[in-house]
DNA sequence: TAGATTGTTAATCGATTAACAATC
DNA sequence: TAGATTGTTAATCGATTAACAATC
């Protein structure tokens, strides 16, 4: 489970090797990577050699097959169609995020129960649930992010699965019950405000 | 630095036990905790262990004075004031975001650097960068949740420190630099999606 | 008592770090 | 060549899991 950790580095040295390709770069070492991501040169040599990411001795890792290489490890090659449920602020604010598009992402659909929500918006359109399931299907729809109430997200949840959703970003303060092959990314905003506020109140600890 | 795991799953646990509270019960056992926040019992029994938190063979663990340690422990008995730097979309959605009131952390102050958005919204006033400074000193604040443009987290994370703010809940896509003594938790919405990519994409890895 | 549960110790597992041979 | 860097193996570290004694 907590491969997790290694997939997460892996897509920060893509956006971090995006950087210095802009910059004009053409090769980068492990060093250098690893210290514009905030992980060691053995840590960046390690996982790439866990997928097998080849560099260079003495010099060192040439971005532009490299990137080729972590975007296809990472399913970055294809456009990434992904829905959003629950038009609250946070689902608002994410479909309004601007990263997505230049990262292949894109939000094709929002869902709100409210009807008055009904309508183009940003230029996104929300539908009522009632589509959940027509627009996953067409789609083809792998990835949704639930933003609703906590009171609503378990039914959503148990909805998106049914209709073939594979991975879910969940921003609802509620631990969500998945078969065991369903990806579940839980962002609880108080949950890490807290776990905050407890090292701020235990800096001696902070080690333990 | 991966204590971090502990102090999430304290916060879960007490997030739950509130809830079993609120229906009654009384006791709790170490199965149905874990089970409600997806842990062992061995898991929860271990933790807490680790700071001391007893319960009764055969009765299980009392929900009153267990909440009132870990509460203790969390640093939850007071209320925890923080600030919001960036009023985009993300920011405003945060604060807005109703769970902070009843969990005993008080939003008090919003930046911007846009003059037109230095008013009262939402019941929080929006202040300008000038101001960071004295607010923070005023009200001694400790935490900080950066939603600015990447461009400008930097410089914004530089002052925060500066004026003695000691953990910071960063929205912004950078790796932040800071001092080894000021915690930082990033909270990347397209490296959460980006991970969640790679999982869709290499099912039969998933365990690897 | 018998059964169930805690609390802790030991075993396992996996991830990170260190070391170092290979080699450009 | 000498120095520097990769790639991998070994060592360490820590977290999770299993086992089980204590005991209610």
């Amino acid at each position: 489970m907590e491969a997790k950790a290694i997939v997460k580095r892996l897509t920060k040295y893509r956006a971090s090797l995006v950087n210095f390709k802009e910059l004009g770069f053409k090769t980068i070492y492990s060093t250098n990577l690893g210290e514009s991501v905030g992980e060691s040169p053995e840590q960046v040599r390690k996982d790439f050699s866990r997928f097998s990411l080849k560099g260079n001795k003495k010099a060192g890792y040439e971005i532009d097959p490299l990137l080729k290489s972590i975007n296809y490890v990472l399913g970055k090659n294809i456009i990434q169609k992904i829905i959003v449920v629950g038009m609250g602020n946070i689902g608002k604010a994410f479909i309004q995020y601007k990263w997505f598009s230049s990262q292949n992402v894109s939000i094709i659909a929002a869902f709100d129960i409210d009807p008055s929500k009904h309508n183009k918006k940003m230029g996104l359109h929300v539908h009522p649930l009632s589509q959940l399931k027509d627009i996953i299907h067409g789609h083809n729809i792998q990835i949704a992010v639930i933003a609703t109430p906590d009171s609503a997200a378990q039914e959503i949840c148990d909805r998106l699965v049914a209709y073939g959703v594979r991975a879910i970003l969940n921003f609802a303060p509620v631990v969500l019950k998945v078969p065991d092959e369903i990806i579940v990314h839980n962002l609880d905003l108080v949950n890490e405000i807290n776990s905050m506020i407890y090292y701020v109140n235990n800096h001696k600890l902070y080690s333990l």
